[in-house]
DNA sequence: TCTGGGGTCCTAGGACCC
DNA sequence: TCTGGGGTCCTAGGACCC
């Protein structure tokens, strides 16, 4: 018997929802972010492929989008649709004979599955299946991540794309990424990566064979040695599915003109409380410590974390709360940006793994104790 | 070109206690 | 006068992912 991780993962998700309802789109450069206006301070969530020949990637300003594709349509974010198209993906996968499901955001699971010989063959009949599947449930294309860690899988699945299927596993994980940069890991990003080359470690197989103790030195006993694990493709064998528990929710807003005026911010900071007072009822745990984020313009970033005295339900505590921190800042520069966070009172017992799913979140962290 | 909005986790250092 | 060592709690800040 053989223990496999897979990962499925949408092809361009949210574009390719928004040509599922709108037919006529399909085969133009569609770009999907904020109002869909791109004369507004926003950027692309997910860009069509015929978008991206164009240079339009996911993260850039709809300003810059639009000049490199002025032909584009642009169209806003509809988090609802994406929602509803999600949970029919992976319903789908989560009825695939044997499959284990942790679903790691809006268009991507980590599908575990044992099969009865060491054969990968085995493996990827499974996901060949899965791809079948999902396109018959939802209309959409995905492609699939073969590996032995969740590490490999997810690495695996952007040499799948588009609609495919790609393996990679202990056998072919330094032929296919030894001499590729460090970013080219999941959880390695241009920071570490900089920090990683200045000890010379410029590529994957540089950083497998690195010494923990240099690696220790230089980003801490946790999160140096995993480093060194990532360049190995060492991660997760097993998935949980154990269902997430968010921690924190917030919301923050990007304003199309600065905020400078007081009342203004105040009730800036009261209307983005009430939001998150909203989200933390419907999950029935209240807020226990608030975070303020701040961007002044033009581009400096500060967030601040103030612990509450009692745990609270009030969006008027919050908003005070949030208001204090900013008026501890001292800072007086016009604002682009504030996000109000509430961390929520953890459940009795603590958090359970799985820690790293929810949209987002370190992607492989390390093993804790 | 001008940088969203949703998240999670790690590290370091200070305060405080024993 | 000089001041250990372990533990916990808290905040600031950095990094990453989708």
């Amino acid at each position: 018997m053989a223990r496999w991780v897979l990962h499925v993962d949408l092809d361009q998700f949210i574009a390719a929802v928004e040509i599922l309802r709108r037919p006529e789109l399909a085969g133009l450069p569609v770009v999907v972010g904020g109002r869909g206006d791109p004369t507004e301070r926003a950027v692309v969530s997910t860009a069509s492929y015929e978008a991206r020949a164009f240079g339009v990637h996911s993260g850039m300003p709809l300003k810059l989008a639009v000049r490199k594709c002025p032909e584009a349509v642009f169209l806003p974010v509809d988090g609802p649709a994406y929602d509803e198209a999600s949970a029919v993906v992976m319903e789908a996968v989560r009825a695939h004979p044997g499959a284990v499901v942790q679903v790691l955001g809006w268009d991507e699971a980590f599908v575990g599955i044992e099969t009865p010989g060491p054969d990968v063959a085995e493996a990827v009949a499974h996901a060949e299946a899965i791809r079948a599947e999902v396109l018959e449930a939802s209309l959409l294309h995905c492609s699939v991540g073969v590996g032995d860690t969740t590490v490999r899988a997810k690495i695996a699945t952007d040499f799948g794309k588009p609609r495919g299927t790609f393996v990679l596993t202990r056998e072919n994980w330094f032929e296919v990424m030894g001499e590729r940069p460090t970013t080219a890991l999941w959880g390695v990003g241009t920071r570490i990566a900089a920090r990683l080359a200045a000890h010379g470690y410029d590529t994957v197989r540089q950083l497998a064979d690195a010494s923990d103790d240099v690696l220790a030195a230089e980003f801490g006993p946790r999160m140096g040695p995993h480093y060194g694990r990532l360049g190995r493709g060492l991660g997760a064998t097993r998935i949980d599915d154990t269902p997430w528990v968010a921690r924190a929710h917030g919301r923050e807003t990007t304003y199309q003109s600065n905020l400078t005026d007081e009342g203004e911010i105040a009730a800036a900071i009261g209307s983005l409380s009430a939001q998150v007072v909203e989200d933390i009822r419907r999950e029935g745990r209240a807020c226990a410590r608030v975070h303020l984020k701040v961007r002044f313009a033009p581009f400096f970033t500060t967030t601040r974390i103030r612990k509450l005295a009692e745990p609270t339900w009030d969006a008027a505590d919050i908003a005070a709360t949030a208001l204090e921190l900013l008026r501890d800042l001292g800072d007086d520069r016009p604002i682009r940006l504030l996000g109000v966070r509430a961390e929520m009172v953890p459940p009795v017992g603590g958090y359970e793994p799985p820690r790293t799913t929810g949209r987002g979140g370190p992607a492989a962290s390390p093993p804790r104790d």
